[in-house]
DNA sequence: CTAGGGTTAG
């Protein structure tokens, strides 16, 4: 927005408005307009865009496609893709820069099919795509993975001639590698004459998705040079295929080598989860450090990650000090969700539900995120009735339609608090065809309060629903085993064997000292075994209550 | 105009 007179936009969009103000009543060639909007693209500056807009209409100037491209810019620019599409769908003649525009702004704001719907109706009209055209038109075919469209766009861009162009051959590489078509894109890579550094950071994240370390990882070393992105894509490659070490190491080495990079904040964002997943609390703090110090710890999503980072080792007064550090008005739904979710994995239902009633307060809007997070967390603390109550309105007054993880997370609120027959009549009378995430935690609630009658029905379920999964026969079989049904057992136990399956063991592990101490379920080979379960029996004599059972499931 | 991106139950 424009703050100050001394802006630069300011000052040049005064002297713009000087002529329209004192000659009100001349009227302006239109084309006086268009240096107007062109100063005002870019600024978030489609209410004063508007009151200029007004400004022609009540002079009874209508824009040609020229200028109607330089208006649909502007109100593209700031997001208001309503405005932009009512210029444009005004003009009679539209030419290619008028399409590019509404085209852009389609694809900048999530509305892919309308872009590449737009991008056909030019095509029809005989108007050819330039290369501003196609990096847009593909983007939104890579965003919707639509491979069919894309090839089609591909096809249509080489009788143009834009076969040899770095912007349009960078585009298609994305598109494929975002198609999950990395062959097509490598195919596309060798080929490309003039290669950008973005053409080879396209394909190093393409293959980092794919799971194909080792050539994203030649990629990344044989490249003419490297920025800020590629090491950022290599981080977060690491990271989404679960190679938190490698992710931390190449980030200490980007530091280290490379002077050239500066790390931003999508770099702290990618490294972050690095230290998200594991006892890894030291090394999230010393990653905080460092984003301190370059002054990116005042970036809203560089503190949303922290909440979750410290949440997810265990923090979680690290994660609510970095929560309250976000200004008020800046949070933003992902970083309320955050807290909410940190909240309700830590076990603390009503500190869920009171943050849920601050961001309403706030004025945002929850998503159907927000209230798995509240759910879950009323499910941990038993908060039944609350969270059925907020179950019941989630649509009415939050206009969010309940989805199918809702639904699972009501069943195991029911289930935990032992409401089993509750918990199946809201499966039976679902308006959504029940999964396996909502017959497994029915299944898992069954387990923990002994109810087999309603075990069985949700475990035949499973086994038609993923039969390739081997907890499900185990779990019912040892409830079997529990009833002492032992024939049932057997049968089950043949069952799995014929399929050739077996469970893979549960393990978990710990860090102490920097030492990782690893178990695997029923082991003993700790050297401080004996010590470990006396004190785990301990814990489940001082446990309080009913739900002991539970507890050493979950 | 192209490349890297924070929140989802158990």
């Amino acid at each position: 927005m424009l703050h100050s007179g001394t802006h630069p936009t300011y000052t040049a969009l005064r002297s713009l408005l000087e002529p329209l103000l004192k000659f009100n009543h001349v009227p302006l060639h239109i084309l006086s307009y268009v240096p107007i909007f062109q100063c005002l693209t870019g600024h978030n500056l489609s209410k004063l865009g508007q009151q200029i807009h007004a400004h022609m209409i009540l002079r009874g100037l209508e824009p040609n496609a020229f200028l109607a491209a330089k208006m649909v810019a502007m109100y593209g620019s700031s997001g208001d893709l309503f405005s932009a599409m009512t210029v444009f769908d005004k003009i009679n003649y539209p030419t290619v820069i008028l399409y590019n525009s509404i085209i852009r702004a389609c694809a900048r704001y999530g509305y892919y099919e309308k872009a590449i719907g737009i991008y056909f109706r030019m095509h029809s009209l005989g108007l050819k795509g330039d290369h501003f055209t196609f990096p847009n038109v593909l983007k939104s075919c890579a965003d919707l993975s639509s491979v069919w469209m894309g090839k089609c766009v591909h096809g249509q861009s080489l009788r143009i001639g834009f076969e040899f162009d770095m912007y349009v051959g960078t585009s298609l590489i994305d598109m494929y590698v975002k198609c999950g078509d990395s062959t097509d894109a490598r195919k596309l890579f060798d080929k490309m004459t003039m290669r950008d550094i973005s053409s080879w950071n396209a394909l190093i994240a393409g293959n980092m998705k794919d799971g194909e370390i080792s050539v994203a990882e030649d990629l990344f070393r044989t490249m003419p040079c490297r920025n800020i992105i590629s090491w950022t894509a290599m981080i977060s490659g690491y990271n989404q295929n679960g190679l938190a070490d490698q992710a931390f190491c190449v980030f200490e080495e980007m530091l280290k080598k490379d002077s050239n990079v500066k790390p931003n904040w999508v770099t702290i964002m990618s490294v972050l989860p690095a230290c998200a997943h594991s006892a890894a609390l030291e090394r999230g703090r010393r990653i905080h450090d460092f984003a301190s110090s370059i002054g990116l710890d005042s970036n809203v999503c560089v503190q949303t990650a922290l909440v979750a980072m410290y949440a997810k080792c265990g923090s979680l007064v690290d994660a609510f000090r970095c929560f309250e550090g976000i200004p008020r008005s800046e949070r933003s739904l992902v970083s309320w969700n955050t807290m909410i979710t940190a909240y309700a994995s830590h076990g603390c239902g009503m500190e869920c539900l009171w943050t849920f009633e601050d961001m309403i307060r706030a004025g945002i809007k929850p998503d159907t995120i927000t209230f798995t997070g509240l759910f879950s967390g009323c499910s941990h603390s038993g908060l039944v009735d609350v969270g059925l109550k907020y179950f019941n309105c989630m649509n009415t007054v939050y206009s969010v339609k309940p989805r199918v993880e809702h639904y699972a997370c009501i069943v195991d609120l029911l289930g935990r608090a032992g409401r089993l027959v509750e918990a199946k009549e809201l499966v039976d009378r679902m308006p959504i065809q029940a999964g396996p995430s909502i017959w497994g935690a029915l299944l898992a609630a069954c387990r923990s309060h002994h109810n087999l009658e309603i075990a069985e029905i949700a475990a035949r379920m499973l086994f038609v629903l993923e039969p390739e999964n081997s907890g499900n026969y185990v779990l019912l079989s040892n409830m079997y085993a529990e009833a002492g049904l032992w024939k049932e057992v057997d049968n089950l136990r043949a069952l799995l064997k014929c399929q050739g399956m077996k469970k893979s063991p549960g393990c978990s592990w710990v860090e102490v000292n920097g030492k990782a101490h690893l178990f695997i379920g029923g082991d003993t080979s700790h050297p401080q075994a004996k010590e470990i379960y006396m004190l785990l029996d301990m814990l489940l004599e001082a446990l309080p209550g009913e739900d002991k059972g539970s507890w050493l499931h979950t």
